[in-house]
DNA sequence: AATAATTTTGGGAGCGCTCCCAGAAAGGGC
DNA sequence: GCCCTTTCTGGGAGCGCTCCCAAAATTATT
C-alpha cells in the first residue's frame, strides 16, 4: 500500500499542509523541511494520488484525442500516427497525460450510442481537461456538444465558429501549388481526386485545385473531380471514374489516394508519369517508397500535433483570457519522379 | 456546473444512497424509485464524477498503453495504428479508456529521465488500472518494475517471467513456413534480414529460419544473417550488408524492412523476384501496395490488441486468480509475388 | 525593547463518491 | 394480528488531496 501524505508527514515530523506545500513547490516552507519533507518523499517513494487530487483541483492533467468514428477506417494512414507522436510529445513536455479515444468500426448504429457513451462518461465525467478533436467531419455532432458543454478544445482542421479553436495546415495553397506545377509542366487535362467533402481539408484541397485553374483562365470541367475518402481503395474507385475522361494529370488529395490511382493507371495500361502525372498530398513515407516515387505536398504533420497541445495546455492555464486560436501551418511542394520530368 | 449526487438525490427525493445505487445497478431498489431517479438523472445531464469515484473505490477504468522509448521510432509502422485498434475497440467494449503513453525521441538522457517521471506519475500516482506493453525489448528496465509495484499487466510480445503475461504471435512458425516456402521454391542460398535482437520478436523470427533450414540440413551461414531494426533504413542497410554474400532469397523479419531491401536490390541490378526472391513478416497494407506485391506471414494484429485487452480486464475484474495468462496466436503465410513463381 | 509586518506552520472543511451499518418498511407463516 | 425474515432506505465515515484561515514563529521597524 503506497504512502499518503498524511503518513509522509508524520514520518518528516510536520504537517499534511506542508508536505503538500513541499510536493507542490509552494516557496513558503523553510529550507531545511523541505529538505527534510523530500528525504521521507524519496524514501518512501510517495507519489500523489491523481484521483484525490482531481477532486480537490477539479483538473485532471488528461488530454484527449478524439478520433471520429467516420475516420476510424483511416486509421491505417501513416497520418494518423505522425500525429500522435507529435501530440504525445507535446504533452511530455507539458506534463499531460493523453487519453485516446477511437470509435468502434461495428454497425454504424451501435457505434453511434458507444460514441455518445463515451462522450458522457469521458468529457462530462470529468475525465479530461480539455480535449484535441482530429479531422472530424464538419457536420459531426462532436463540435456543437462540445461549444455548448464549455469543455475546452483544439481542432485539427477547422470549423465554422467564432469559439471554435484550431490549427490547421494550408491546404489550399498547397493542393494550388501541386496542380500549379501540373499546369506548368504543360498539363491542360488535369483531374483531381478530393478528398471526403464533408471535411474541410476535402473541400480545402478542392479549393486549391480550382484557383489555380481559374489563375490560368482554364475552366473547370466537372467529370475531371471524382470525390474520394483519402483511402487506397477510395483512390482506386475515383481513378476509375476518372478514366473515361482522359486526364494527362492527377492530383490525388491524399498519398494514399495517388497510390491507388497510379494501381487503376497501371492495370489500365497507362504509364506513370509518361502518359498521366500523378500528384499526392501529406509526403507520409510511403510517398517515397512506391514506383515511381511520388510528388506530393509536404504537411507539417507532427508539428500541427504539437501545436494543438501547445494552444490547449494554454487555453488551459490561462482560463481567464478569451482569445481565440487560430493557427495555419505553411505547406510545401516536394518533387519526385511521378510528375514527370521538366522535360516535357 | 454539473449535478452532484447530492443533488439529484434532493430533486428525486431520496438519499445520495439510493441515487448512488441506482446508478450503480444495486438490485434493491423499488422500481417505481428507480425510475423517478432515472428520470431525474436524464434530465439533469447527471454523470459520476470521475475522480470522485476512483477515490473511492481505487479504481479508475482506465489502461494504459506502454510504447517504450526504443520503439517509438517505429511508430510510423502501420503496425502500431492496427494495433491501437485492436486495443481500443477491446476497451470500448468493456468499458475501459485507454491512456497512451510514448517517450519523447529526444535525446536518449532527457528521454529516460521522463520515462521515470512518467511511470511514477502514471503507475503509482494510480491513473491506471493496469497496463498492455508493446514490443518493448526483453532488457527494458519496465519489466522488472511493473512486476515489482504489482501492476497488472499484459505484454504483446513476451518476457520471461512466470508472472508475467502475454499474448503472442507465433513468430518461430511464421518464419519457418516463410523460409520453408522459399526452400520449397529450390533457393539454396536464403539470407535473413533479422529484427532486433534484444526483441522477442526479432529472437523468435530468427529462431524459424534457423529452424526451416535445420530441418532440410542446410547450415547456417552466418553471413547470410543481418540484423536490422524493423525500419525501412534499417532493411536497407542489412541488405547493402548481405549483398556481397549474393543470397537468392531473403527473407526480412518485417514487411518494411522487405521494402527496403527490395530499394537496395534495385538499385543494385537486381529484379524482384526473377533474381532475388523477397518475403516480407506482418502483411501492413503497404504489403500489397509495393511493386511486386509481397508474400508475407500475416499475424492477426488488431486481434493481439484485442486480447491483450481482453486478458487485462479478466486480470483486473478477477483480483483473486493467480491465473497466468500465455497467449499465442497463429501466423499465417501470404503468397504474392515478391517470391516467384512454382515456375522455379 | 516593544510593536508591526512578514513568513511559516497546522488544522478544518470540503471535493463527490462508495460502502457499511442500522433502522424502516414490506412480506410470510401461524 | 403478531412475530420473524427479507427487502429497501438513509446517514456516517472515509478515500487522499487542496485551500483557506488563523496561530505561531520569525524578521523588520521605530
Amino acid at each position: 500500500m503506497p504512502p499518503t501524505l498524511e503518513e509522509v508527514a508524520k514520518l518528516a515530523g510536520v504537517s499534511r499542509s506542508t508536505v503538500s506545500r513541499v510536493v507542490n513547490q509552494h516557496p513558503n516552507v523553510r529550507p531545511e523541511v523541505r529538505e527534510r519533507v523530500w528525504e521521507v518523499i524519496r524514501k518512501t517513494g510517495y507519489q500523489p494520488h491523481a484521483a484525490a487530487r482531481s477532486l480537490a483541483t477539479r483538473r485532471t492533467r488528461v488530454i484527449g484525442l478524439i478520433i471520429p468514428q467516420a475516420v476510424t477506417t483511416l486509421f491505417t494512414d501513416p497520418y494518423f500516427p505522425i500525429l500522435i507522436r507529435g501530440i504525445a510529445d507535446a504533452c511530455n513536455a507539458h506534463n499531460y497525460h493523453l487519453m485516446l479515444s477511437l470509435f468502434s468500426r461495428r454497425r454504424v448504429q451501435e457505434s453511434r450510442a458507444r460514441q455518445d457513451l463515451l462522450y458522457q462518461q469521458v468529457l462530462r465525467g470529468r475525465y479530461l481537461d480539455g480535449v484535441v478533436v482530429s479531422s472530424a467531419p464538419l457536420d459531426d455532432p462532436i463540435f456543437p456538444r462540445l461549444l455548448e458543454d464549455g469543455v475546452p478544445f483544439i481542432i485539427v482542421g477547422r470549423y465554422p465558429h467564432e469559439r471554435a479553436n484550431y490549427v490547421d495546415v494550408d491546404n489550399v495553397a498547397g493542393a494550388r501549388m501541386a496542380v500549379e506545377h501540373l499546369l506548368r509542366l504543360g498539363h491542360e487535362r488535369v483531374a483531381t481526386i478530393t478528398g471526403p467533402l464533408n471535411m474541410c481539408s476535402g473541400q480545402d484541397r478542392l479549393e486549391g485545385y480550382r484557383q489555380a485553374l481559374a489563375a490560368r483562365g482554364i475552366p473547370v470541367d466537372e467529370d475531371l473531380i471524382a470525390e474520394g475518402d483519402f483511402t487506397e481503395q477510395g483512390g482506386q474507385a475515383a481513378m476509375r471514374r476518372l478514366l473515361p475522361h482522359r486526364p494527362t494529370a492527377v492530383f490525388a488529395a491524399s498519398d494514399m489516394m495517388a497510390a491507388g490511382a497510379i494501381k487503376v493507371l497501371r492495370e489500365a495500361g497507362l504509364r506513370v508519369p509518361e502518359d498521366v502525372a500523378v500528384v499526392g498530398f501529406d509526403d507520409i513515407p510511403l510517398a517515397s517508397m512506391v514506383e515511381p516515387p511520388l510528388t506530393t505536398v509536404r504537411q507539417p504533420i507532427e508539428q500541427t500535433g504539437g501545436m494543438a497541445v501547445e494552444l490547449l495546455v494554454s487555453l488551459l492555464e490561462n482560463p481567464g483570457e478569451e482569445t481565440v486560436h487560430w493557427v495555419v501551418l505553411p505547406t510545401e511542394l516536394v518533387i519526385r519522379a511521378s510528375c514527370g520530368g521538366r522535360s516535357r
